[in-house]
DNA sequence: CGCACCCTTGATCCTGCTCAAAGAAAGTGG
DNA sequence: CCACTTTCTTTGAGCAGGATCAAGGGTGCG
């Protein structure tokens, strides 16, 4: 965790979000990634520290004190909650762009780990908030920005509570697609960040049903799976008629 | 939907949020739920309408243009997402003083229905953004409030994805309770504001899992249920043991 | 080469769903 | 006020989707 040098950022405000691109420069990903004003850059460089993680590693605990406010830089980080028992649900996937700990009065109201190899941006959180006084136009894109997680949960809470393995399946490959074309990564194919395990847990489901559900998908000729962690997408609009009943 | 007087708030700003007690005066209300100071008050009286429900009245779609947010004043409100088929999903109850229709870029992300006779503010979304430039913190009330949304609907996804029948209804006889607890009702003997369907469509269940969870949970001594709309807490640590397993 | 881990596949079980019907509440109109 | 209808809730019987238990196959790494 070294500060970070002051960057200045770039001309271009539109780039894409791969700061694997730029592994040396979480401010200007952030310019990219929160559209963030020249003046709000330089502040934010100044309070910034950076987290690298590997597959597994913990970046925060359910509970943990809130302390800091975290940006991804690259990689996938998983957000989850557990029951004492140890059921697990994985209540989102992160990616380079977004942001995480925002949500916390009193702790983290879930764990994260990193899916993949992973660097972020810490804020300390005291920090990030009096920047927030200054400059009201930052917290706004935050608060853009977990809008958007609150409608992503509340698709996700009509898929765990409604839709049946298949559908469930069809659903997370077409969701993949969208990120990664957002991402400016093939729609076509996309390559899973994380593990059969990982899935399982996000999709209410178990490690065996996925698999099953997955091959089942594989032979009816929807998609194509040439390793355990790609999936093709070869015929889209009958994944999407699956994916909604 | 009449235009709203320019009224006052009271002195004391920490009232409970039953705003049946003040039918005739959404803006105290709001006083009292967001903790907005008298200028901003008086500001949001301008712009508010109010919009009255009965049982099973639909507010807004998924999809329609998201003119308005709401604050409720009296009465609940669901919210639901669709799939094509008809099968619903429950993304949360609403209670006096929560707010609805932030989360909304293109379309609201959800249906709203009233569960119960039901009263609401609606502020026209382009005014009341006007208005937050002016007045940063009520954004900022916003914000917490979607962001404690963010967190229930990550416990809702816990429950919806990994626990059982049983869990789910210990679970959100206890939810209730505490919701109860806040708006200064009694947390031991809590009323159903909403029907079996309602309740089956936001665990993720059927009505007659429900029911029959419920009967189990009275044979047991845990719960009574002196009316079908009634759940009277007896044991609440065994309650507390059964809902997380 | 051998071990560990992940993924797949098979057999069986069980929780919660479906289908069916009756009982309880709550409107509705005479 | 009561008979009738409608809607909501409970209960029962049987079924099935997905879980569990178990074993085998791949792949990567030391």
């Amino acid at each position: 965790m070294n500060t970070l040098p002051d960057a200045r950022p770039t001309s271009s405000r539109r780039g894409s979000c791969s700061a694997a691109d730029c592994p040396s420069c979480e401010v200007r990903h952030l310019t990219f990634c929160a559209a963030l004003a020249d003046g709000e850059v330089d502040r934010l460089s100044k309070i910034a520290t950076r987290a690298r993680l590997a597959p597994e590693e913990m970046l925060f605990q359910e509970g943990d004190p809130p302390d800091y406010v975290f940006n991804v830089i690259s990689g996938t980080i998983k957000l989850y909650k557990l029951l004492p028992d140890g059921r697990r649900q994985i209540t989102g996937f992160l990616h380079p762009g977004d942001f995480l700990g925002l949500a916390s009065s009193g702790g983290y109201s879930y764990g994260a780990e990193a899916a993949t190899e992973a660097e972020l941006c810490r804020f300390p959180r005291p920090r990030l908030e009096a920047l927030f006084e200054r400059y009201p136009g930052m917290e706004k894109r935050l608060f853009k920005f977990a809008n958007d997680e609150l409608a992503a949960a509340q698709d996700q809470m009509l898929l765990l509570g409604r839709k049946t393995a298949i559908e469930k399946i069809a659903s997370f490959f077409l969701n993949l697609a969208e990120k990664a074309k957002k991402r400016n990564l093939s729609g076509d194919t996309v390559s899973l960040q994380m593990n059969r395990s990982d899935i399982a847990d996000y999709l209410g489901l178990t490690i065996e049903t996925v698999s099953r559900t997955m091959t089942r998908l594989k032979h009816e000729g929807v998609v194509d799976l040439p390793s355990p962690r790609e999936v093709r997408l070869l015929r889209r609009e009958r994944l999407e008629e699956l994916a909604e009943g």
